[in-house]
DNA sequence: ATCGCTGCTGCCATAAACTGTCAGCAGTTG
DNA sequence: CAACTGCTGACAGTTTATGGCAGCAGCGAT
């Protein structure tokens, strides 16, 4: 392997274009399996040869976007991460959400070459099987109104049957074995509530967008757990 | 200046893609101005590096197409799709094939247009926490197997704590809830056999391929089963 | 079949590069 | 202020890259 150094120096790359938060060079030399020191001298290389990274003292790297690595192609490991993805999603999501999954990856194979192409169709990963609650709700029009931020006017019924109608700010969707949660900040309690997908009996979605930003409801609800969501 | 050979590497590529016809190797040589048996090692590199570059005795130096990831365009759908994938499959499955999994996302991100880029992030479906038992294998490892079509040597425990030392022919890998199991065709038994990955004492990959297709014995072990394996 | 061109591999001595450790300075955050 | 982090220099030991040489094998034309 003759290629210790520049295969070190994609491995950076990537692992910097993987996060987008700063990230230290202590947590880059142990993920690259190098030295600070060296470290150091890796991003200098890097920065020699084009890649804008940034590094702020007592801050961290991070890789400005647009700084195209040559080779530019998924592993064959990647490509089968990419796979049992889609084949979970095939499996536990709903209907149309598992579609686009599925036209995803057929997009993504469109740009392979024909011996790539074929490791999508043989990929020898599966999903075990899932028996999944049938949804009462339409989850495709809850992640719409995610994605909008939009209002959403719930009719729910809680796990001892009590029905309640109550206006949320639906900012994130939980994948759970069995079942969907939508999480939310009610309006009638003023407080962070989830919902599972299979208890929403009726559900109507609102024109005006709610007055916040969803990334920063999720934000301020990961703060509320104990265990963080990772990601 | 240490990013000679990095950069020589990146040089040759360019090189390789501007013309069209084969090139020779004592071309390609005198353009990266290195003598020619550095550059026979330098088209090693970047083949092992995932280029796919082909070399025809008495003929030259050939770039195969479609090597270059295109810019690709998703839906706000299909792209929260890859992301739910990619994030059941850090959390299911092995930390290296959960790794390639995010490296294809951030791949994915770099070609994709900037106000895309951006849904990747803050893309609100998550999956649920998932307990996982610890794999006393080397998942990496009976994936490699897979795709080599390679004979494994397993030193197995099953349930009841009988130990055996069986070869077998892998073909394919199942992600349940709280397992990995898998499939091959046990030599020993002269049948198809399942086996959890948590339960694999010892492994040992064969030089040899085993002398069937995975995909054909995937596909006879299909026909066994009463409850298919969608997809 | 023979010849020239070309890809490809092994070997080896030398030169160049890389690496880790240690030490110190400077900027940011709380 | 303290803790953390980026950054640089020097040095010794190690690794790696390189070029030259020799030889084998596939391809195309003569």
């Amino acid at each position: 392997m003759p290629v210790a150094r520049s295969e070190r120096l994609l491995t950076l790359l990537q692992t910097l274009r993987r996060y987008r938060r700063p990230v230290t060079g202590t947590v880059l030399a142990q993920e690259t399996g190098v030295s600070l020191r060296t470290l150091y001298r890796d991003i200098a290389s890097l920065q020699a040869q084009g890649a804008m990274i940034e590094g702020e003292a007592g801050i961290g790297y991070v890789l400005k976007p647009g700084f195209m690595l040559p080779p530019m192609m998924f592993s064959e490991e990647e490509l089968e991460a990419l796979v049992l993805g889609s084949r979970w999603v095939a499996r536990a999501a709903e209907p149309r959400l598992a579609g686009a999954g599925a036209d995803a990856l057929a997009k993504i194979a469109a740009v392979l070459p024909d011996d790539m192409r074929d490791m999508i169709d043989s990929a020898a990963l599966f999903v075990g099987p899932k028996r999944r609650d049938e949804d009462s709700a339409d989850v495709s029009a809850i992640r719409r109104a995610i994605r909008l931020e939009r209002i959403l006017e719930l009719h729910y019924g809680d796990e001892q049957g009590r029905i309640s109608r109550r206006r949320v700010w639906p900012f994130a969707l939980g994948y759970f074995e069995h079942v969907r949660v939508l999480m939310a900040w009610c309006e009638l309690r003023q407080d962070f509530r989830h919902f599972r997908t299979d208890r929403i009996i009726d559900m109507a979605l609102h024109e005006v967008r709610y007055p916040r930003r969803r990334t920063v409801l999720l934000k301020e609800w990961r703060e509320t757990q104990d265990v963080p969501i990772e990601r």
